[in-house]
DNA sequence: AAGGAACCGTACCGTACGGTTCGGTAAATG
DNA sequence: CATTTACCGAACCGTACGGTACGGTTCCTT
């Protein structure tokens, strides 16, 4: 018996874990083109395999994404006494790491196959949404909830507050970045972008 | 002859105009699945002249894409002179514009259709970005620099006050309402989010 | 009225790909 | 050793759809 994680209701070997990464890098380079037999070839297993671990290939693609927002595991921003500091500091390395995600490969991969596939069928959207935006504002309230209850910040309503510092941050980066514009982001440029939004932020919202 | 109208390098007449606007509606209502056969079907053309007209599916597309951006005519902001209230007022209106036509269901059809197809290959995104976020820029440049001519707003880089405010406005309607998250965005939403993200940038830009 | 251009409707072709089946193999199980 | 399990690889099937061909119709021009 393998090494099992659990995803979901199922779990999975240590083999289909290789697929899934491997099935993963395939849709980075290809994108919405990605095939069934794509797959087997790149991760050296039989059709039937995929289709006896996954149901089909909506089940894969499922899979695929599911399996990279097991991955991703909030950094617990550990309840340090709140100063003002203490509070730029954090919200700038959020943003950071948020800048950085929502400008990799893989996100941008998995958001284009998730608006492909949108719509009532499908409930890719609404994985991605689960995992991206909400849990992003998950782990972010309760530090925004935080500055407040230490007089650093005034708003009245922590969900407004949120999706302000969302549209401070990501702006029109990725947007852009899934119409297929390629333009740089370096690291120094997100340094700054996380520095800017959070000086604007606080402009906004401090107290 | 029928009345031609420009696009790109080609004229189109009336009849292929139909067409197109038969095949945006259709777009909207089936996503990704259009197909050549269903266009013919609903506009009652043949196959054949489809392919006459627009060469292939992808000529079809980009068709599309590009009538419905030759339809949005900018809306000329009269060069009024410039008080507080003027400039406020005119910030709403863009926002609240802009607001309205991204949350559309012609938007978000259209927004999926480039990003499915986006890549080195097509540019469908590139024409998308063309004729959305970088006619906006154009658009709302002119009016952030009267503003600052006239001592109201201050800002260094007019391309990172629009970023801004291109970040207040949207936020994260556009990336929810194309990964299907339906929810609700009545008029006196678009209104107060208009009004919101206006004076959020005055906050931040005001002089 | 004659001729032709444009177009409709439909049948047809080729191919790509999702999904299935099957023979063969290696490792666990007893 | 015999059996089961899990898997690989490859061949195969069905279908959807992009693209083409063609006969028939409408309409415009001369």
């Amino acid at each position: 018996m393998s090494a099992a994680i659990k995803l979901g209701d199922e779990e999975l070997t240590q083999r289909q874990q290789d697929v899934l990464d491997i099935a993963l890098s395939l849709l980075v380079e290809v994108g919405d083109k990605l095939t069934m037999t794509g797959v087997a070839r790149r991760a050296r297993c039989s059709k039937e395999s995929l289709y006896k671990w996954f149901g089909d290939r909506d089940g894969l693609l499922t899979a695929i994404v599911q399996w990279q927002a097991a991955k991703v595991r909030p950094v617990p921003l550990g309840p340090q006494r709140m100063s003002i500091e203490a509070l730029q500091a954090n919200l700038e390395r959020f943003a950071y790491d948020w800048l950085k995600v929502i400008s990799g490969d893989i996100s941008v991969a998995l958001n284009r196959l998730a608006i492909t596939h949108a719509g009532p069928l499908s409930n890719l959207g609404h994985t991605v949404l689960t995992n991206g935006r909400f849990a992003v504002g998950k782990r972010l309230k309760p530090l925004l909830k935080a500055g407040r209850g230490a007089g650093l910040l005034r708003f009245d309503d922590e969900e407004e507050a949120f999706r302000t510092f969302f549209g401070l941050v990501l702006r029109d980066v990725q947007i852009r970045l899934l119409l297929g514009d390629e333009f740089e982001l370096s690291d120094q440029d997100v340094i700054r972008d996380a520095k800017r939004a959070t000086e604007q932020f606080l402009k906004l919202y401090g107290a």
